[in-house]
RNA sequence: GCCGGCGUAGCUCAAUCGGCAGAGCAUCUGAUUUGUAAUCAGAAGGUUGUCGGUUCAAGUCCGACCGUCGGCUCCA
């Protein structure tokens, strides 16, 4: 974890304050249950505050409510909390005797605390706070006393390794919230319980949208069933559209390509891990037998950067704007999968950007302009723009070494960023290997933080495949190249909109757009509804139509459950009269329209791909 | 991949201390001619995730595996 600052401690909010606060009475809670727990780190967190500790009894949700009842008692004596200053020499002892997150002195050190004191640079205040018994190694700061925190509750248990890092030991983290008063408490708890129902996993089975057939086809690959196929159409037509309009020019590339392909890119054999294992394939030939490895694809660009080879290029031809719906597959480690937000098949809106120095602010400009129109469209709002950029110590090793470029590319995009006017955070060291990066990050029903959309620049790899274009001066010059996904993957894309919209697509999206529900059971009244099924669907309207002999009520909950868009009510006085009733879901009933302008503006609607 | 929780009909969930595996919805069959959120009746549906163990007896206890959920690590 990063050391926090001078300053972004004096920033710590109030609730920050209070929920650090609850997870040092917790901690001294636990300390209290169980004096050989050894503690590690304890920050506020977005939703609340956790607490790392390692500890012989395995802590579980029938722990908490003993653990609560101790921190009560801990809340109720209204201790202060009471910054103390130590020299380091005061420090390491009140380790060394295992005083550190602790109740009094024990017979074994602290051994993380005292791990943690290393990292407190010297001629900094080593500062530790007591609250009643408990005295803890911390930075703070803290509320003024233990009464302050009065609405609090433990939510989960879970494992997390010491400082992150995988070959470190596993802690148990003991997850809880704290608010200011027990209404926000219960809010916060409701909010949850509302979240939970917007789960794209949910809706996603209720709709009937996909299904993970684990066994037969595996786990982390979706099959889309065919009102999810419907969404991903959706989604392609708008990005073939868009695309096209835009000046690119699609592609079309294998699932598999020889071993030689991704040695080349570099991703071989770093990112072996994350790719499927090879297929071994023999050609048996006269006296001779080649064997050759064949991967599935993990990402398009190679193969697109052998379609730029594929011919001559002059500096006329540029940018080179190449698209393609690509499906790749990644072997995701099996605990990271997650729903449609983490798969393992993915299909990418993918494109890669070929263009000359001069040309590269205008592109990546267009690319962020892209972005922002497609935001538009779904309604999104709340996203984060991230630029990544290279740090120093990463040069040569995660980093492809050529400081020059890193700077050159990296300024580049900030001051596209800055004249574009787009809000973004700028966080360094999270670069791809080949060059900086936009992503667009924004978060599940249920709080989880996800990349929906990437903007990436690549100074490295095309020189790797030996890409060149003809300039004016008539030398050779390798390209830049953007990757761009600014709707991502289908997978990852619509799991984020199922959540985003709770389900209830706009028309344009909607699985179902339109079901024509029929009451009685008169011929007149079948054929006129199957006439405007007809027209809807010769229009391309995904529509159906309910002609069952059940009651009319019996018909609206059915489509208003399947969350059906538009549901078109036509009985016996609707034919006299040329119209039928519109009803939308989850807005009632609009009301009798004439069927021409009902289909009209349906089509419209469609058409605008309005909201 | 690691730590922990969970796995009963298509779905949501019952089944007391280890003692005959059940309900609602959905499905199927029949009846019902219906105007804005559920018409009635009947039938069918299971090797309790898989494999092994303990026991007179296992959905229930133990072990391994598979899957999934919550995190960690990683990532579009």
């Amino acid at each position: 974890m990063e050391r926090k600052t001078l300053d972004q401690r004096e920033e710590m909010s109030d609730l920050e304050r209070l929920r650090h606060s609850c997870a040092h009475v917790m901690a001294a809670a636990i300390a209290k249950l169980w004096p050989d727990a050894q503690f590690a780190d304890g920050p506020a967190v977005d939703n609340g505050f956790y607490y790392d500790v390692e500890l012989s009894h395995r802590i579980t949700p029938e722990d908490f409510p003993k653990i609560e009842a101790e921190m009560k008692a801990i809340t109720k004596a209204n201790a202060p909390f009471e910054r103390v200053i130590v020299s380091r020499a005061e420090a390491l002892k009140l380790g060394e005797t295992g005083h550190l997150g602790a109740l009094a002195d024990r017979s074994v050190p602290s051994k993380f605390k005292l791990d943690l004191l290393k990292d407190i640079p010297e001629g900094e205040d080593i500062s530790c706070y007591r609250s009643g018994d408990f005295l803890d190694l911390c930075a703070g700061p803290h509320v003024m006393r233990t009464g302050n925190i009065r609405a609090f509750k433990l939510t989960t248990v879970a494992s997390a390794y010491y400082k992150g890092d995988e070959k470190n030991p596993q802690l148990q983290r003991i997850y809880g919230t704290a608010f200011p008063n027990k209404t926000e408490l219960d809010a916060y708890f409701a909010m949850l319980e509302e979240a939970k129902k917007r789960d794209h996993r949910k809706i996603g089975a209720e709709m009937g949208l996909y299904v993970m057939d684990t066994e037969y086809t595996g786990p982390g690959l979706p099959l889309w069933l065919p009102k999810g196929a419907a969404i991903c159409e959706q989604l392609e037509k708008l990005a073939k559209e868009t695309e096209f309009a835009g000046g690119y020019v699609l592609v079309k590339t294998p699932h598999v390509a020889k071993e030689k392909m991704y040695k080349t890119s570099g991703h071989l054999p770093y990112y072996a891990e994350s790719m499927f294992p090879p297929m071994e394939v023999k050609e048996a030939g006269e006296g001779t037998e080649t064997a050759d490895r064949y991967y599935l694809k993990a990402m398009n660009c190679p193969h697109h950067h052998r379609i730029f080879a594929a011919e001559q290029r002059s500096y006329r031809d540029l940018p080179l704007r190449l698209a393609e719906y690509g499906c790749c597959y990644r072997y995701e480690q099996s605990g990271e999968l997650f729903g449609l937000m983490r798969v393992r098949s993915l299909n990418m809106n993918d494109s890669h950007i070929y263009c000359t120095p001069e040309q590269f602010a205008a592109e990546f400009n267009a690319v962020n302009e892209m972005y922002l129109k497609y935001f538009k469209i779904f309604g999104l709002e709340k996203y984060q723009m991230r630029f990544s950029t290279s740090a120093p110590e990463g040069m040569g090793k995660k980093y492809v070494d050529e400081p020059e470029l890193w700077k050159q590319t990296e300024d580049m995009v900030r001051h596209v960023l800055k004249d574009s006017g787009i809000n973004y955070i700028e966080v360094p060291n999270e670069a791809a290997f080949y060059g900086p990066k936009i992503d667009v990050q924004v978060w599940s029903a249920i709080g989880r933080e996800f990349t929906i959309a990437t903007n990436q620049v690549d100074f490295a790899v095309p020189k790797r495949f030996g890409l060149t274009y003809r300039d004016k001066d008539n030398t050779d010059k390798t390209p830049l190249c953007i990757h761009r996904a600014p709707l991502g993957t289908h997978e990852r894309f619509i799991g984020f909109l199922i959540e985003h919209y709770a389900g209830n697509f706009p028309l344009w999206l909607a699985p179902e757009q339109v079901r024509v529900l029929t009451i009685g059971e008169d011929a007149a009244v079948v054929e006129f509804a199957r006439g405007i099924l007809n027209e809807l669907r010769a229009a391309m309207v995904r529509a159906d139509a309910d002609y069952g002999t059940d009651k009319i009520n019996g018909k609206i909950q059915r489509a208003e459950q399947a969350k059906v868009h538009t549901m078109l009510v036509v009985g016996p006085r609707d034919v006299a009269a040329g119209a039928v009733s519109v009803r939308v879901h989850g807005k009632g009933n609009q009301g009798v329209k004439p069927r021409a302008e009902v289909i009209a503006n349906i089509l419209q609607a469609i058409r605008e791909r309005c909201p």
